[in-house]
DNA sequence: GAGCACTGC
């Protein structure tokens, strides 16, 4: 018996219960281990795990049979080792029902069209409206645009969700839907008044805009236009302008009472984004005095109760969606090795299941790189045995060529597999999707407001994840979901929903943009959900240890300008110094590596880096890799021959052009410190070398390392100035520069 | 000697 095994499963077993109550499947071969007897499986640490006869009578029993299970799959794993015979033989068994991951319907389908109650909530009390659609805007353009290639604009408009309910909803906003316009907005837009409806994201604003626009046969930037950050896509006579979150929370700086809109429409509120939140509360504000105002809410999620609450009780209106049905399927037992368990889900589909494409869920790019090279192997292994099975991974920092692929359509014959990050959730749709699959994690950033210090931990989704997951098999066929975790465990184990952002994460940039609105007193704010109290407090200290805040809480001269800067705060105040700063400043919040390191090509990645090695810490390499960059003449071609992610510098540049013409509009020079790199390094807290090779933060004592990716991780000198810090293994300092 | 889910200004 493999004692490291047991002791991971210990390990996972005290972060994710409901996940871990059997032995780890470790091949094709295991088999599914029988239910467990009735009372709950007590939460046990590692050491109970490690002596399962301690546990006693029935559940004692119960353990002991099912690490027999577990030694007879190891077992499995080394015979399966041993040769190329044997593994084809193992293989034939495929289709052999003990080979298979049990799955077990429970009559639970996410149903279609016409009995699911989603839809829009439209609520009116005086001056406030709330609509929301179970189905969001977004989403309901994205259905109606796969139909507009077969049929007329006409057909499709009555094809939308809303039509049916199109009148009332006129009657009962007497106004006109942005789903339905049909050119019918005088009333709310005389006098240069302006219809906003906000997205999350960029390229949602930019797609519904170009839509409504073909609806209404205007150009688009015209009458319909949109606005994201980088790019203004608007003009003197829009009236019905799209934009991002947080792109109408930056207009609250210039337009603190949003005295040009007369609607403001806050789609996919049930994301509960960052800026969406603030929003929220700040709209809440001004609708008191803005009689005139007329504000929708739209929400994909049944849960319109918590949004109309909010809004002093206005009142829902319910459209039906439209989707197909998507039946549900959980795993008999819980499965301890998810990533075996998808590879072993998705063989199932292929060789049982009619034509479709599949969607796996994972966590991010170490999880999908394995996931595929472990579903190529066993295809390449199984040769003309099975049907062509082509295999793409996605997530967000995967190089854009590479990205498109999943968007080619599959060949006949041949079924397509998707193995994407969350970045499938939301952000992208793609066609033929019939089966997914969801071990239910996620990757989610946390923030602990006690140390400042954020971290990206894989936890369990919540039940709102996990259906918008299942939805995705729905949208052009009726689909299946398969759920590798138990029906108890969706019921009991896993929350309703995510966790909102703005609970989750550094607020230090949001309190300065409400402090610059006049907001004082931010604990009294009015959140949909407050964020903690430490993580206000701290973000307050911060402000006022950067000179932002005085020491009544009031903005300062120097926190006014911060505040125009759209960078963390710690950045804005940095960037008041150089011009080589503002290319630092740029480069560090592009948050994602600028470094790009392929599993494959490792080693040739890490030398590229090193070439861009120079004395004094990280943030003079960013220097330089930009400085090289930009002689390069902005080159694609310099970026891939030097691993360098072309997307994240083209961002970076666009983010010091902004800010460079923001320096301009807040009177602030821009002059270069010529070659005296001190200013540069006027960021972070200082810390004193301990002997372990750890530092101790010089604010609260706290003992914290150097990345390894960092050009001073062998150097380690004395004194470290960090920019940010992570919790990853172990407490890293990322972005270093040497101290004085 | 680690590992960055996804957005957004």
């Amino acid at each position: 018996m493999p004692e490291e095994k047991r002791s991971k499963v210990g390990t996972i077993n005290a972060a994710y219960p409901h996940m871990v109550q059997s032995p780890p499947r470790v091949c094709i071969g295991s088999i599914v281990s029988p239910s467990p007897p009735d009372q709950e499986v007590p939460q046990r640490d590692l050491e109970l795990e490690e002596t399962p006869m301690e546990l006693g009578g029935e559940q004692g029993r119960w353990e002991e049979e099912r690490l027999k299970t577990a030694s007879l799959s190891f077992g499995a794993k080394r015979e399966r080792e041993q040769g190329m015979r044997r593994e084809q033989e193992r293989y034939q068994l495929i289709l052999e029902e003990e080979e298979m991951i049990e799955f077990v319907s429970t009559a639970m389908t996410m149903k279609g069209t016409r009995t699911e109650e989603v839809g829009f909530t439209l609520v009116s009390s005086s001056s406030l409206f709330i609509v929301v659609p179970h189905i969001s805007f977004q989403e309901a353009l994205a259905l109606s645009q796969a139909e507009l290639k077969k049929q007329s604009m006409q057909e499709v408009r009555r094809s939308l969700p809303i039509f049916p309910y199109r009148e009332d909803l006129l009657a009962a906003i007497n106004q006109h839907q942005i789903l339905v316009i049909e050119g019918e907005t005088d009333g709310y837009t005389k006098g240069g008044m302006k219809i906003g409806c906000t997205q999350p994201r960029r390229v949602a604003a930019m797609s519904v805009a170009s839509r409504v626009a073909q609806e209404m046969s205007v150009k688009l930037g015209n009458e319909v236009g949109y606005s994201i950050r980088f790019e203004d896509c608007t003009s003197e006579r829009t009236v019905l302008k799209y934009m991002t979150d947080g792109m109408l929370l930056r207009e609250f700086l210039t337009e603190p009472d949003l005295a040009s809109y007369s609607v403001v429409i806050i789609d996919e509120a049930h994301e509960r984004t960052l800026h969406t939140d603030i929003l929220f509360g700040l709209i809440k504000d001004i609708a008191r005095f803005r009689s005139d105002l007329k504000v929708l809410v739209a929400s994909a999620t049944l849960d319109t109760e918590r949004f109309s609450c909010f809004f002093d009780d206005a009142p829902v209106f319910r459209i039906p969606g439209r989707r197909f049905p998507v039946d549900i399927f959980y795993t008999k037992a819980p499965e301890a090795d998810y990533l075996e368990a998808c590879v072993v889900s998705v063989l199932q589909i292929h060789v049982t299941q009619p034509t479709g494409d599949v969607l796996v869920f994972l966590t991010g790019q170490e999880e999908i790189e394995t996931c595929c090279e472990l579903l190529q192997e066993r295809c390449r292994r199984l040769g003309s045995k099975i049907a062509e099975l082509l295999v793409l991974p996605i997530y967000a920092n995967l190089p854009s060529d590479m990205q498109a692929k999943i968007f080619n359509p599959t060949p006949p014959g041949a079924r397509k597999v998707v193995v994407a990050t969350n970045i499938a959730e939301t952000s992208l749709t793609i066609d033929g999707i019939i089966y997914v699959i969801d071990p239910g994690f996620c990757k989610q950033k946390s923030y602990n407001a006690r140390t400042g210090m954020e971290s990206l931990i894989v936890t369990p989704c919540s039940r709102a994840s996990a259906n918008q997951r299942a939805g995705r098999a729905g949208r052009v066929a009726a689909g299946k979901c398969f759920r590798l975790y138990t029906a108890w465990a969706f019921k009991h184990e896993m929350e309703e929903t995510t966790v909102p952002e703005i609970q989750r994460t550094n607020l230090g940039n949001v309190v300065l943009l409400l402090k610059s609105l006049g907001i004082n007193d931010l604990i009294h704010f009015d959140f949909m959900d407050p964020p903690p109290h430490e993580t206000l407090v701290l973000a307050l200290e911060q402000l006022y240890a950067l000179g932002a805040l005085n020491h009544l809480g009031e903005l300062t001269k120097l926190g006014r300008r911060m505040a125009e800067l759209p960078v963390d705060p710690m950045l804005s105040k940095m960037v008041l110094c150089s011009e080589e700063v503002l290319t630092i400043a740029a480069m560090l919040s592009v948050n994602n590596s600028i470094f790009y390191r392929p599993k494959d090509k490792v080693v040739h990645a890490d030398n590229a880096r090193m070439n861009f090695v120079v004395p004094g810490g990280d943030h003079l390499v960013l220097l330089n890799v930009y400085t090289q960059w930009l002689e390069s003449g902005y080159s694609t071609q310099w970026c891939y021959e030097n691993f360098i992610q072309f997307r994240s510098m083209r961002r970076a540049r666009d983010v010091r052009d902004q800010l460079e013409g923001l320096m301009e509009r807040i009177e602030v020079e821009v002059v270069s410190s010529q070659g005296d790199s001190l200013p540069i390094r006027k960021v972070g807290e200082t810390r004193e070398n301990l002997a372990n090779g750890g530092y101790k933060t010089v604010k609260h004592q706290q003992t914290v390392y150097v990345h390894p990716n960092s050009s001073l991780f062998e150097e380690q000198p004395r004194w470290l100035i960090y920019h940010e810090l992570v919790f990853t293994t172990k407490e890293f300092m990322r972005q270093v520069a040497r101290g004085a």
